[in-house]
DNA sequence: GGTGTAAGGTCAACCCTGTTGGCATAAGGC
DNA sequence: GCCTTATGCCAACAGGGTTGACCTTACACC
């Protein structure tokens, strides 16, 4: 049993599987990410990884603690694409912008991942480096230090949370023919107008609204905030 | 077994469990929410609400097709705690803003809970009565509809994005002695200045922000920009 | 008040899950 | 080419959701 799990790097040894493959964490995580695709987020299983790895379940625990410690390995994948897919300009504004943009867009290229994985930090390398980059960028464009970690904390947290969000209407919208959406149109365009006025009145405007996401208008009011902290802050 | 669930309304034999309770909706809800508040968020299982209910496990599905269902009438629950801690004081940026942290509040104090629910749309009618409510104090205010639908839409998301992030760390912190919190301290805290020097500036004030909530913030920037909004319609 | 019906509680069983101890085997340092 | 041991495999465990068949008793009706 996986009383030691050999990190990645110290690993020497490799030998292939029964079916000829041979492992690394690198090809664990991606065809998790395959699995998750195929069978929805609650469609990770050893058993499912370990036969779609061509190898027995156990094997897996040679390479992570738990199913707990593969999840986290794969948010951080996430968090790696999102930071690949990404470079600095220098200017700050359109920066943040890009990198909130581009962690939402990683999330959400692969939902039911990231609803596994969303709302937790993992602690690990690659978000590591996300939180120093945005550190980097909110620092650099001259706000304090003070003003700076909470602006920071608003933007991760902001981030991630609607990722997650969004990510499970995304994934359930798949795995479940949009019954989610569905129920915007169903369920809230038929309230009687006078026991929900309201809803009645804006049926049709929430029914094409709310399939989308609100995090860019959530994002473009953190950005406006920034600059008015910045602009506090230079005077 | 239950091939059809009878609605809570239309019940009317009321057969004691063996142990000699009477069951119902509402209180198998409040035992879940008992039960997750002791076990943890992945501690609510059929099973074990079955022996907390002193009935069999199989009795729930007389009141619920699955898990699933039961899980989303504990996030109606919660939605209906948010609206009993909150009036209406006529005036709507401090409405929303109560409203608001009355909705964080109340998933926060189940943050097992919260975990278990938060991310997801349930269409029952507490969480209708919150949108209605929402939609109300927005219209109410003077904005119009696709204004305040838009608006409607980043509050409720972001509301419960940051409740269901928020709740995540608050039970990781209640379940495994904040391991979460501990990694701030412990990692992030020695991480070298000349690979990370943005991180390492900035460890102290870090250690101290992020156990807390960017909820507050994140409102607050969602009423500024609303109230730029109604500014902007009343010319 | 007696009777019939079926709602609702119970039991046993199904197949699934994560995880582990013991074992076999072959990779790679020497 | 040998030896060590990392790494893959097998079998088994406890516990998960869910269901089909059964039993019992609350209520509607006469």
């Amino acid at each position: 049993m996986a009383k030691q799990v050999v990190p990645e790097g110290a690993r020497q040894r490799r030998r292939p599987t029964r079916a000829g493959t041979v492992l690394s964490e690198e090809m664990i995580v991606h065809t998790a990410l395959r699995v998750l695709r195929e069978h929805g987020s609650a469609g990770l299983t050893a058993r499912r990884l370990g036969a779609a790895l061509g190898a027995d379940p156990s094997t897996l625990y040679r390479y992570f603690a738990g199913m707990d410690e593969l999840t986290r390995a794969i948010g951080d994948e996430l968090m790696g694409r999102a930071l690949a897919g990404w470079t600095a300009s220098g200017e700050w504004r359109a920066d943040l912008r890009a990198l909130g943009r581009a962690i939402h867009a990683a999330y959400l290229a692969h939902p039911q991942a990231a609803v596994l994985t969303a709302s937790r930090v993992t602690g690990r390398p690659r978000e590591i480096a996300v939180d120093e980059t945005i550190l980097g960028i909110l620092r650099g464009a001259g706000l304090p230090d003070p003003v700076a970690v909470r602006v920071y904390h608003a933007f991760i947290d902001q981030s991630l949370a609607f990722a997650a969000l969004d990510a499970g209407s995304l994934a359930l919208a798949d795995e479940t023919r949009a019954v989610d959406e569905e129920m915007w149109r169903s369920t809230y365009a038929h309230l009687p107008a006078d026991s929900h006025p309201n809803i009645a009145a804006t049926a049709q405007l929430l029914a094409r609204r709310m399939p989308h996401s609100a995090y860019p208008a959530a994002l473009e009011m953190l950005l406006e905030h920034t600059a008015a902290q910045l602009a506090r802050a230079g005077e």
